[in-house]
DNA sequence: GGATCACCGTGACTTTTGTCAACATGCGTT
DNA sequence: AACGCATGTTGACAAAAGTCACGGTGATCC
């Protein structure tokens, strides 16, 4: 079950793990199943774990005042969830996230963070981590910003061919900060 | 003139800067003048370096196929200004960053970057911009897939009101991805 | 196996935003 | 002083997207 994270760690970190590291890892995460629907981080609380998938999807999103919901992420095996800033920063989440699909994790207890990062690896990783999330909403909000709803869609369909097969069309619009409609006709128009 | 970023490092890096780390600092990092108008980076162009503002204002804009800029970045004193993705991966850039006021900075050249980051305190401040840029980014997407113009425009009030004061109110229209004109109405609408 | 629910599509209409054009103002340059 | 240029505002209209309502389909749950 470790293998998984283990390679993306190996890949990500640019460095190879010893088998004391792995130990060490293996000792620290924790397992974690949750169910359709369960949620992993509720607004108000604070984020104590960063989680990786094994198996599975989540999705991350806030709801506003007028109780409609906002996703901000889509994740499927290896990737990672969290709300970065809540978890380094300990303060109240702003977001939800929760298992789409039945899930298995692998977690990142926040207060053992600080021994994990003395993993060469792993703290190359999450550097790598933080710098991919920085330039890849970099570039989702340059999309967002220029280009016009269907456009957004083509793009995000390009880059993410998977996510758009496992999850519902009306989470994908949302995603896209568009209604579920816009969604259904823009992609019916260009059929033709 | 480096007073400024060596408060800087020390207070993002966490850490304090030695006589000799600072005499290190000196000799690596190169001071450059823009004159307004002038362009830091140029689209198509490897970004080589990594500025920070010590006077003056800047913008980062990407053009589309019609010809339209949009805005990713607007600073001021005490900001960095890079295309992290160029920096970091040595690949051509799809931005434009401009003097927007005649500009003094402080140049981390990208061969260089390995030798500054052996600096702890270096080390740590660039950690934490990556991930505060993560996380800021992270904001501006969910208040630009979640609220509508007006409300985009109170939120960077709000938050930036030193950048509001120094750039013109297209360029704060273009960065939230609206008209000028819708800008320009709403905000006398909002007066009433 | 009937009811319920999630999901997707579509029509009709409203609201928001963009586009194009015209005009006023202020500023710097020559 | 005269000019160009950038900026900001407003009106009229067009385009894009949102909202509300309805219906259909397929899956799931008692």
């Amino acid at each position: 079950m470790f293998e998984l994270l283990f390679e993306y760690i190996q890949r990500y970190g640019k460095q190879r793990l010893s088998e004391a590291e792995r130990e060490m890892i293996r000792g620290i995460m924790l397992h974690k199943r949750l169910r359709r629907k369960q949620l992993f981080l509720e607004e108000g609380k604070v984020c104590t774990y960063t989680g990786f998938i094994v198996r599975g999807a989540t999705r991350q999103f806030s709801i506003d005042e007028q109780g409609n919901e906002h996703i901000l992420q889509l994740a499927i095996e290896n990737w990672w969830i969290t709300d970065r800033d809540s978890y380094m920063n300990r303060i109240p989440s702003k977001y939800f996230i929760e298992a789409w699909e039945d899930t298995e994790l692998l977690l990142m207890p926040r207060e053992k963070l600080d021994k994990l990062l003395e993993i060469p690896a792993i703290k190359g990783m999450f550097w790598q981590m933080s710098e991919n999330n920085h330039i890849a909403s970099q570039k989702r909000l340059d999309d967002t910003i220029s280009l016009p709803a269907i456009k957004r869609y083509e793009h995000f369909e390009q880059l993410y061919p998977e996510i758009v097969q496992r999850f519902p069309a009306h989470q994908i619009a949302s995603y896209l900060g568009i209604a579920r409609e816009t969604l259904s006709r823009a992609r019916s128009r260009s059929l033709r």
